[in-house]
DNA sequence: AACGCAATCAACCGCCTCAAA
DNA sequence: ATTTGAGGCGGTTGATTGCGT
C-alpha cells in the first residue's frame, strides 16, 4: 500500500539528502519537500515497536484517512499506541492522535469562528494565557489547535489593542475592594492599574453571590478576609476566589462562564474608560 | 499571466506528566 | 527509586492558498 524504503541502519535516514541528528555539510535542513515526503522515514515519536518501522510523514492521504476513522470507530476507545497497526496504518501513534482530535473526529466543528467564540477566547486567553487545550474545552467542536492557530492569525494582529484592556491574566491573589459596591474595582496589589471592573449582581444573583461568599468564609483554605460587600460601606480583603468561585482554576473559569450574570457583566476596559 | 508577499493551518517537534513495570 | 511507555500539550514550521501589483 505504502512505498517501501530502507533506512540507512546508522541514522535512519530515508533520503540521501537527508542525515542524522547530528546533521553535516552538504545535508539539507528543514521542512520535507513533498518529494522527500513519498519516502517513509524515521519518526521521533515514535515507540521501540515503532523504531523497527519506517514511519510515513507529511499529509494524510484520503486512504489513510479511512483506515484511521474506520479503525476508530470499531475499536474506540482504543490505546494510540495500537492504532497504526489496528488500522494497518504506517503511521506513528502520535500521528495518528493528532490527525484524529484535530481533523477526522466527527465532533470537530468546521468553519470560521463567530463573534461568540471570538470574544469567548479573547475573555479565557485573559484568563488563562496560552493553555489551548482548556480553552478548547470551552468552545464545543474547536480544537486546541484550530484556537491556537486562529489565535496567532487573528487575535495576535489586536494583540496591542488587546494588552490596552488586559493587563494579565487573573491570578488569585489578596486585593482591597473600594466601598463602592456599585461596581468593583480590582486593583493588582501594589499598583494602581485597575486590572478589571465587574458589578455586584442583584437579586437572586446577589443571593448566590453571597451564598459563595459565606460557604468560602469556612474555608481553612481560604487566605483572605470576608466582609459582606452589600451590607456595610466596609473594606475587604478578598481573593479571586471570591469572586470566581472557591476551587480550583478550572472551577473558577466554570463560575465565570456558567455564572453568566453573575459575572457576564466581566467588562475589559482601557485607561479611557477609568473614572 | 506571472510574480512576490502575507496569511492560514495541518502537521511536526520537543518536552512534560503520569502510571505501570 | 528508577526506568519506560503512553498520552498530551504548546510552540514552531513550512506547504498551500489568496491577494495585490
Amino acid at each position: 500500500m505504502f512505498q517501501t524504503f530502507i533506512a540507512s541502519a546508522n541514522t535512519g535516514t530515508a533520503s540521501p539528502t537527508r542525515a542524522g541528528s547530528s546533521g553535516g555539510p552538504g545535508v539539507r535542513k528543514g521542512r520535507w519537500s513533498k518529494e522527500e515526503d513519498t519516502h517513509i522515514r524515521r519518526d521521533q515519536w515514535r515507540s521501540k515497536e515503532e523504531d523497527t518501522l519506517l514511519i510515513r510523514k507529511g499529509q494524510w492521504s484520503e486512504e489513510e484517512d479511512t483506515l484511521l476513522r474506520k479503525c476508530i470507530n470499531q475499536y474506540s476507545p482504543v490505546k494510540w499506541s495500537q492504532v497504526p497497526k489496528l488500522a494497518g496504518l504506517n503511521r506513528c501513534r502520535k500521528s495518528c492522535r493528532l490527525r484524529w482530535v484535530n481533523y477526522l473526529d466527527p465532533s470537530i466543528k468546521r468553519g470560521s469562528f463567530n463573534e461568540d467564540e471570538e470574544d469567548l477566547i479573547i475573555r479565557l486567553h485573559k484568563l488563562l494565557g496560552n493553555r489551548w487545550s482548556l480553552i478548547a474545552g470551552r468552545l464545543p467542536g474547536r480544537t486546541a489547535n484550530d484556537i491556537k492557530n486562529y489565535w496567532n492569525s487573528h487575535l495576535s494582529k489586536r494583540k496591542v489593542n488587546v494588552e490596552q484592556r488586559i493587563l494579565e491574566p487573573i491570578r488569585p491573589k489578596p486585593v482591597t475592594l473600594p466601598q463602592n459596591w456599585s461596581w468593583l474595582r480590582m486593583k493588582k496589589q501594589g499598583e494602581a492599574e485597575p486590572i478589571m471592573e465587574t458589578k455586584v449582581p442583584d437579586g437572586e444573583e446577589h443571593d448566590q453571590w453571597l451564598r459563595m461568599i459565606n460557604d468560602s468564609k469556612h474555608d481553612p483554605e481560604n487566605y483572605y478576609t470576608l466582609n459582606d460587600p452589600m451590607a456595610s460601606n466596609q473594606h475587604a480583603d478578598f481573593g479571586f476566589e471570591c469572586v470566581y468561585g472557591v476551587g480550583e482554576e478550572e472551577s473558577n473559569v466554570d463560575a465565570i462562564l456558567q455564572g453568566d450574570g453573575l459575572l457576564s457583566d466581566i467588562k475589559l476596559w482601557n485607561d479611557s474608560e477609568v473614572e
